[in-house]
DNA sequence: AGAAAATTGGC
DNA sequence: CCAATTTTC
């Protein structure tokens, strides 16, 4: 008989798995699975506990629904992806493993990791890999001159054609097999810190992942062009967490999106968030174009020569939300205490780290990926990248975001700010975006700090920063 | 996916 | 004078 291995990494689903669903095509083959937990690249990589957290109940949930169609899932531990190479090797001779199956991952020490253990299993065993989690291969959308696209909206329009010409289909869960199987056993837990997550925010398991997609598709996507940047409203889909670790993927999103919405395509209802996925596949496809962009650099090489400040206390006073501007404090306090920010904050907190205090923007994607639930380092870096205006197709430099206005805009009558700062409840909603302002003027001391920075002379301090990289 | 300054065009 | 629009950073 022969045995079907399939190695679980950022694919964490029975549903739309195409390494599971080609590992389970042969009916007379044994299919066993694996995850192999790695804490110490977890740590070089700064995975957040949250997602430690959510990666361990999904592994639970994973296991179960495996079980329950006869293909065991062994989750074991490595140190560093180093480790997973000679790891894999052990396991596939005790286990008579014939074929190896498993899911790309883009980034650079992944397909490192992955080509070190194909070079060592082969020809022993196959390895066969998938595009799985992403609508279109990296590679396969570029312009005439078979380049990748640098700027997004030409990307996009390319895109969209591609799926206009035919869509990539998902494939079902494995039906149960006849192989018999051991009773399962407990899970070991891995060696890395866990911390809990509202339940209410990200229920655990693939099921509750595809209702929420269902429920978003069905009431919510047409609406969320309108509410999308109102962190207030729940307007957004809140189904990056799951994107991440894989217990959705991208094929059932369009999939869904399209059965509830068929003119998405066209521009029609839903076209809004349609293209908030394609931004997902732009990053990835980049990722894979320009292997710097995992290796810390920026896109646009001259933004290396910026001087950044080296100033900690206040990184770190940003981190704890203590800046004294309100949207960014709310917004820096719903990410440590959930481990999830409102998009449009993500853009305004990075706006603010990078342009306002000046602080490279390499310390906030770190500390971004130490905090997310939904941390993958393509869109974390092309995010970072984009407020910080060293990426492709980025905010021009002199794009400075003014959190005041921001303010204002977007949460106007402070909904979310009081949320999230109860030392704010007093103040008026007139105030609410300039609460030192209100202060003075009644002559009390607020538990609140005055802004840590004049926004209008580091605007300029940061322009200036910004023209002298640029000419140097 | 900006904001502030400068200019225009209505009165 | 003032709001709308354009230009500049």
């Amino acid at each position: 008989m022969t045995t079907h291995l399939v190695w679980f990494r950022n694919d964490l689903r029975v549903n739309d798995n195409l390494a599971l669903a080609a590992a389970c095509r042969d009916p007379g083959a044994r299919v066993i699975g694996i995850f192999i937990a790695t804490p110490l690249q977890w740590r070089k990589h700064e995975m957040s506990p949250r997602q430690a957290e959510f990666i361990w109940q999904h592994l639970q949930s994973l296991h179960a629904a495996l079980a329950e169609r006869g293909i065991e899932l062994f989750v074991r531990q490595a140190d560093g992806f180093d480790d997973c190479v000679g790891f894999l090797q052990n396991f596939c001779e005790t286990q008579k493993v014939d074929a190896l199956f498993y899911n790309y991952q883009y980034e650079l020490n992944e397909r490192q990791r992955d080509a070190a253990v194909e070079k060592v299993l082969s020809p022993g065993v196959v390895c066969q890999g998938f595009d799985d989690s992403v609508l279109l291969p990296p590679g396969s959308v570029t312009t005439g001159n078979h380049e990748m696209y640098k700027v997004f909206t030409p990307f996009s329009r390319a895109f969209i054609k591609r799926l206009n010409e035919g869509l990539p289909e998902c494939v079902s869960a494995p039906q149960v097999r006849k192989t018999t199987m051991p009773e399962p056993q407990k899970l070991t837990v891995f060696d890395y810190p866990c911390q809990p997550i509202d339940p209410n925010l990200f229920p655990c398991g693939e099921k509750q992942a595809i209702n929420q997609l269902r429920l978003f598709c069905r009431q919510s996507v047409v609406d969320y062009a309108q509410q999308r940047d109102f962190p207030a409203i729940d307007g957004t889909s809140r189904l990056s967490a799951y994107l991440a670790v894989g217990v959705l993927s991208p094929r059932q999103c369009l999939h869904r999106l399209l059965k509830e919405h068929p003119q998405a395509l066209e521009g029609g209802g839903g076209a809004v968030w349609l293209n908030e996925l394609i931004w997902r596949e732009f990053y990835r496809h980049l990722l894979v174009a320009y292997p710097k962009l995992c290796r810390h650099q920026p896109f646009i090489s001259w933004t290396d020569n910026v001087t950044w400040r080296q100033d900690d206390a206040q990184f770190v006073v940003w981190q704890q939300g203590r800046t004294g501007f309100p949207i960014v404090d709310a917004a820096m306090r719903q990410l440590s205490s959930t481990g999830w920010m409102h998009n449009r904050l993500r853009m305004v907190v990075a706006s603010f780290l990078v342009k306002d205090l000046l602080v490279d923007w390499r310390q906030g994607e770190r500390y971004f990926m130490s905090q997310l639930i939904d941390g993958d380092l393509a869109a974390n870096n092309g995010g970072w990248q984009w407020a910080a205006s060293t990426g492709t197709d980025a905010a021009p430099y002199f794009r400075i975001f003014n959190p005041t206005t921001q303010g204002e805009r977007f949460d106007g009558k402070g909904e979310f700010i009081r949320q999230w700062l109860p030392e704010l409840s007093r103040v008026p909603d007139k105030h609410i975006h300039t609460p030192w302002v209100w202060a003075e003027k009644q002559s009390l001391t607020l538990d609140y700090p005055r802004p840590i920075v004049d926004h209008k002379q580091a605007r300029i301090t940061t322009l200036a920063a910004y023209e002298a990289a640029r000419k140097s």
